[in-house]
DNA sequence: TGTGGAAGACTACAACTGTAGGAGGGAAGC
DNA sequence: GCTTCCCTCCTACAGTTGTAGTCTTCCACA
């Protein structure tokens, strides 16, 4: 149900890196890859927790700014509805099509291999 | 740089499946999944053409309209974004969290496994 | 204790999205 | 030719997203 913004996993991802991050710190850490003003920030962050995706700490000042989701879960429910949207839910044209494109060590691809062969059951 | 909301990913794929259909079918087609009006659909398709994802044909009336983009152009463009996202560009790890979520039949695991084979060079 | 700089609250505003309604235009059949 | 039905055009309107500006508050330090 939670759909996330491309914005909204950047922020996310400085959230997940730091646990509980105040206002200047999110800023500074969004600096490179957005180059957006503190305010701009601070929108989201109240906007995010409003929508139940940031939880904010408000003992003690400045706030601390947290996620209020794992990543996994939010990778979880992001690969539902791309594999809905995208590919209709074949996993295996899915998976194919990653792979074809994208380079992987072979050690990765050892990896996956293993991980093939423990779903044969 | 194209974006499909979800609701446009679900046009495009009735779209891809007739190869130029008029405004009936095409609601006809999204009747079950979406239960739009006519005008809905209209607004979508016309919407899309401004975005260059539909193309309208005018000759003749009703006009025909079809998917501007191949699937397979959508679908490598979405996948770079959510990998991007959702992964940070970590194939492998997004590969891997896909098979061990999703149940692919042991033809499709062989396929894979070729695939990966044919990737050690 | 006054002040400067960060932090928070509130407001703004345009573009995009989801979902139509109403008015008018064309074509096919009676 | 007139009716009827579908098609197109234009308009609407609330909610979300991206991106701040302004005004106020709070703490730390001089």
């Amino acid at each position: 149900m939670i759909k996330l913004s491309d914005k909204e996993w950047i922020v996310l991802d400085v959230l997940w890196e730091t646990e509980g991050a105040a206002l200047g710190e999110v800023t500074q850490a969004l600096q490179e890859e957005t180059g957006w003003s503190r305010n701009t920030v601070l929108t989201y962050l109240t906007r995010m927790e409003a929508k139940g995706l940031v939880s904010i700490d408000k003992e003690g000042y400045p706030r601390k700014y947290r996620a209020a989701l794992s990543r996994e879960d939010c990778q979880a429910q992001a690969r539902d509805s791309f594999l809905q949207n995208v590919y209709r839910g074949a996993t295996s044209d899915l998976v194919a099509a990653f792979l074809k494109e994208k380079s992987i060590s072979s050690q990765e691809r050892a990896a996956l291999r293993r991980l093939l062969d423990e779903m044969e059951v």
